[in-house]
RNA sequence: GCGGUCGUGGCGAAGUGGUUAACGCACCUGAUUGUGGUUCAGGCAUUCGUGGGUUCGAUUCCCAUCGUCCGCCCCA
């Protein structure tokens, strides 16, 4: 029996791979533009910081950690997102310290999450991810949205949607929380099961339940918009302004709810429009985090970030119908007849490659047929052949393959004629 | 965690309770003894996810199991 990849992880082979360096490069330079630094932290960190810093009424820590005992008994856990590893680090290393503030991290690395795969999710996938922290001017909220928006955009996707929320500040939230949970409590036995643990925990993500959405109940519960005191207000429309002043479009849907707890202020998400994208529609989820840096030992620095995902991404560029531009080049594939010729086309090949050529010969001890085959198929610009004709003659015959051209030249002007070609 | 779907060569895909399991693509060889992409001829699964059962006989029927894909919950 041979044995297969776990569950809801991939392969990413060549032909493929080719698209996500694409996209990771596009990443960089964004990130370079913009002056966010990469951050790489490991992939498993202490189970605590994620029950800490992601929030254990979550469903990420309460159902979806893979978490496992090293032999020394620590309780560790691959990282299920981007956040808590980067702020772990930011606090570890005193960063809040440091000359450049704020301070402006990505990262782009695998995450885990033990679910069920389907369209859009796997246990094993890659996230793209920014977090500023120390700033809490509303310009740097709209920078981080920004800076996603110009990634999909430079990638070439046009159907997308970014939507916008303000969850408040603390008082704003704790006021709120205070009159969700005295509008839902008189009834609360007649929602679901998870609504009712909600209520106490988080009665904010009773709003997102789909099971409960027909409540009446529902309707007539407290916006959070008419709980923002006014300092959160200003705050949101100021990241508004700022979205606007960038020439970014957004949509305001005050359900939107993060399920992360320690999001506040702003929150977003971008979405694919595309048709035939499948349920899953949300390529990029952020927000602001003020409480996080000190929750996890640090400071009271503020922050915000945003993750998304590479999967979803091409999902995305695929339901656009969207083709990278990713075609790699040969420049020359060396045809050899004879010992002798091999020789002398082992040593072009490698002149070539050290001459910064891309170079391909037949590894396969095969014909020339089948040789010349090999050069079509690789999509080689030239081929080079050299037999026995060529060897007495000095020369070597090299041939355009698209054109069908062909010509002799003296060996030792290859590498150049290649070059200029 | 729950629900549905599917599982035949490298890929796509037909098929039947009964001697040799279509076809297409890809691949290999030859026609073309030094020239690819076209054409033609030939080759390429002791085998139908795995295990068990029914049967004279199963890839086809039944059960289990593993896996895939999709949906719910939730998320990237």
């Amino acid at each position: 029996m041979t044995i297969n990849i776990p569950r809801g992880t991939q392969d990413i082979l060549p032909g493929t791979v080719e698209k996500w360096q694409y996209i990771e490069n596009v990443a960089r330079e964004i990130c370079n533009q913009y002056q966010y630094k990469e951050i790489r932290t490991p992939i498993f960190e202490h189970t605590e910081l994620f029950e800490r810093g992601v929030g254990d009424t979550t469903d990420i820590v309460q159902k979806e950690m893979y978490t496992f005992q090293d032999r020394g008994e620590r309780s560790l856990t691959l990282r299920p997102e981007g956040t808590a590893g980067t702020v772990r680090s930011f606090v570890q290393h005193k960063m809040f310290g440091q000359a450049n503030q704020p301070v402006k991290l990505f990262y782009n690395g695998p995450m885990f999450r033990y679910e069920r795969p389907q369209a859009g999710r796997f246990r094993q996938f890659v996230q793209f991810g920014v977090e500023a922290i120390g700033s809490d001017d509303p310009v740097i909220d709209a920078e981080v949205i920004s800076l996603a928006m110009e990634l999909y955009k430079r990638v070439g996707l046009n159907e997308l949607k970014l939507v916008l929320n303000s969850l408040g500040d603390t008082d704003s939230r704790v006021a709120h929380k205070e009159a969700l949970i005295a509008h839902f409590k008189p009834r609360i036995n007649e929602f679901c099961s998870d609504c009712q643990i909600r209520l106490e925990k988080n009665p904010l993500r009773i709003l997102d339940c789909k099971k409960d959405r027909d409540h009446e109940l529902m309707a007539s519960a407290p916006s959070l918009a008419d709980y923002l005191n006014e300092e959160s207000k200003a705050y949101f429309e100021k990241v508004q302004h700022y979205l606007s002043l960038m020439g970014i479009e957004f949509e305001l849907d005050p359900n939107l709810v993060r399920g992360l707890d320690y999001y506040n202020h702003t929150a977003f998400e971008i979405m694919s429009s595309a048709k035939g994208f499948g349920a899953i529609t949300t390529l990029c989820g952020g927000g602001r985090y003020n409480g996080l840096i000190e929750d996890l030992g640090g400071p009271s620095a503020p922050g915000i970030g945003f993750a998304l995902s590479i999967e979803r991404l091409l999902s995305a560029l695929d339901a656009e119908k969207i083709e990278l531009p990713v075609s790699g080049t040969l420049d020359c594939y060396f045809i050899s007849m004879g010992d002798k010729a091999k020789d002398k086309t082992v040593e072009l090949a490698f002149k070539a490659r050290q001459q910064g050529l891309s170079a391909e010969m037949d590894t396969l001890r095969r014909k020339m047929k089948a040789q010349m085959k090999s050069a079509d198929r690789l999509k080689a610009k030239h081929v080079a052949i050299l037999g026995e004709n060529e060897l007495e003659a000095g020369t070597i015959t090299v041939k355009h393959l698209e054109s069908g051209s062909q010509e002799i030249i003296n060996i030792d002007g290859l590498i150049d004629y290649l070059k200029q070609s």
